[in-house]
Order: C-alpha cells, then structure tokens, then sequence
DNA sequence: GTTCTGACA
DNA sequence: TGTCAGTA
C-alpha cells in the first residue's frame, strides 16, 4: 500500500479530530454538509476520518482565521482542484501540502497568538479555540 | 461515555 | 455556532 492511499484510510472518530484540528463537532458536521471532507462511515453511521480529511479540516480552519468566510474557502478548494487538473500552470506540485507545511510552520514557530496556538504544552493534549 | 440527527436562538 | 433532546 502506497502512503497516500494510507492518507484516506477512515482512522478517527469526530472527538479525535476535534482534538487534532481544534475544530468543534457542530462545525466539523456543518463543513460536511457542504461538502468540504466526505468521512467514511461505520456501520452503525458514525464518522470515520483519515488524515486527508483532517488536513482539509486544517486548511479550512487556517483560511476561516485568515478572514474567509464559507464561500471563500469553497473557492480555494475549486482553486486547489483547478491547479490539480493543470499540473503545467504552476511551479508547486500540491497545493494542498503546501498549505498544510505552511500550517505547521506557522504553528511551530509560534506565529499564533496563544489562545489559537493547537497546542498546551505539549503534543499529547490539544486544545480548541473558538 | 461518545456520537448522531434535528432543531432553536 | 452552541446547545439541548432523544437515540443508537
């Protein structure tokens, strides 16, 4: 198995990815009924997340604390998927990746104010803002 | 205890 | 978006 089929693999359950993302249950279920991460689902209809789907998660909650609101980051997602489609228009392979190093880099370097910082301490117990 | 859907402010 | 209800 390949590492980006691994990336889709279904692993975690909506309260993980609160943790992971610091996103809230209600928005992480909002986002999916526009259609922003589609979850997998066990048998008995709970959410089952990969790690695509929390990196999408990462990115909307960057662009939602940039200023953008719903429709913006629908754009960027029809963006991302415009320069998948045209490999030839641009320098960057995948946007995506990009955006989510761009992310953690932020975060590392503590860019982010303390109480939007991901983390408390230390990587075994996140927290939410919002 | 956790998650799900629907609904209200 | 938070929260409450009634379930699974």
């Amino acid at each position: 198995m390949e590492l980006n089929d691994r990336r889709q693999l279904p692993l975690f359950s909506i309260g993980t990815v609160q943790k992971l993302t610091g996103l809230s249950a209600r928005q992480i279920r909002y986002y999916e009924e526009h259609e922003l991460v589609q979850p997998a689902r066990t048998t008995g209809k709970q959410r089952q997340f990969s790690f695509a789907d929390v990196e999408r998660l990462m990115l909307i909650r960057q662009w939602l604390d940039e200023g953008h609101n719903m429709a913006g980051v629908k754009r960027n997602f029809e963006e991302m998927e415009r320069r998948r489609a045209h490999p030839k228009d641009t320098n960057k392979q995948d946007l995506s990746d990009a955006e989510v190093y761009k992310w953690l880099e932020r975060e590392m370097l503590g860019n982010l104010s303390k109480s939007e910082s991901l983390f408390q301490g230390d990587l075994s117990r996140f927290y939410r803002k919002r």
